[in-house]
DNA sequence: GTCTATAGCAGGATAGAC
DNA sequence: GTCTATCCTGCTATAGAC
């Protein structure tokens, strides 16, 4: 397992090594990673189509028949970058019930909620994160079960993991309300809807300034437990 | 200025005359307008780079020459379509006032508050509608100009006018709320958010039945109001 | 496996007749 | 203005030497 940081850090790639045949790890491997995370850079800041073979090779510093070797074509790179890309939206979900742990109170609810709200803004908000989201939405005609399992393994899992947090605090009782089905749409739009929209039309500059995301943060949650809290708002 | 239907209806094309030369209607403007037909049939079902311009112009029925006398090259082509279906948005948040114009009573905005929902929620769905945001996503990093226009003509005009609505109601002290600029966006997102977020990544299959359509519009008024409504909720 | 060189093809845009 | 025919560039993918 590979793991090649962006140019800005951020996304991970992980490529797999070939199960077929065992390679020599510094060497082919090295390779591999290359083009990988030169094809990252260069369809997230150009796209997939706008993007030659040729360009990938340069930038990784190989020929191109090598990605042909590696890859196969084209579009097997494009679904290994995007996949591999998909286990940071993973470690995200995971993570996402680290901070809940030990609430067992209103007031710490309260506080755990505002911070898990600005981790998940600043997170969705990551430009590479919406470079990703406009490379997989650009070819989900082309490619339609990509986008799918993009949108499966990315934000309808981290909603998901919200959804089993929300339960257990609701189990907890320190959340109410009706339908726990909906709290954790309710909570993720609340808080990433306008600027997530706006921000798939805004390329160059950042939509959200830092004062911007707690202000967004905490708006979100005043609503929402005022919506769910344990408490009548 | 002519009207142009797309295929499944939906969309309306317009495409201004050109100034500098008045042509004969019947023959320049069809061609014009037919040339315009198929280029935004194309584009919204194969995407932009994928679509050629000779397809543009056999699906027309003419030559690609001209499909280039007509538009220069390719690139105003799409310019031309994108911003003259606004023209859409311009209508749509223009007639989002006026169901609401004689609401005088809590349980009158209730209602209308539901129609509007339904509308609001049944317009950004729209396949056609979906497919003309991937469209302009596609192409936000070649073209960034064309996407902030699109986004403010578009969503962002959308939101301004349900903003200006709801001033106008908690004037008529049927909305409470200490920011009333956070009720448009609030409202629209819970609304939209899910559906709109999940619909970007599905091409063929609809996210919402009829079904989810209401139930969706009515849970999202019925959070609305309890944050919003002159009755506390 | 890796490189250089190239096949094969399609795209955008144009020339010239009418 | 419109059409047919064409130029030229750039792409994906492959062949063949090492």
């Amino acid at each position: 397992m590979v793991e090649a940081a962006g140019p800005d850090d951020g996304l991970i790639v992980r490529i797999r090594p070939r199960a077929d045949r065992a390679p020599r790890p510094g060497v082919v491997e090295g390779k591999r990673a290359a083009i990988a995370r030169a094809a990252t850079e260069l369809f997230l800041s150009q796209g997939y189509q706008a993007t030659s073979t040729e360009q990938v090779a340069s930038t990784a510093g190989v020929s191109k028949q090598t990605v042909y070797n590696q890859f196969g074509d084209k579009e097997r790179l494009l679904r290994e970058i995007v996949l591999g890309v998909t286990a940071t939206a993973e470690a995200f979900a995971d993570g996402l019930a680290e901070g809940m742990r030990g609430v067992d109170t209103p007031v710490g609810l309260d506080a755990a909620l505002r911070t898990l709200a600005r981790r998940y803004l600043t997170t969705v908000m990551n430009p590479q994160v919406l470079a990703l989201r406009r490379l997989v939405i650009s070819e989900a005609t082309r490619f339609p079960d990509l986008a799918v399992t993009y949108y499966e393994r990315g934000p309808a899992r981290v909603l998901a993991a919200l959804g089993d947090l929300f339960a257990g605090l609701a189990e907890r009782g320190l959340l109410r309300g009706a339908d726990p089905t909906r709290a954790a749409p309710d909570f993720a739009f609340l808080l990433l809807g306008r600027a997530l929209d706006e921000g798939m039309f805004r390329v160059g500059d950042p939509v959200l300034t830092p004062a911007g995301v707690d202000q967004t943060a905490d708006h979100a949650v005043d609503v929402f437990l005022a919506l769910y809290g344990a408490r009548p708002g």
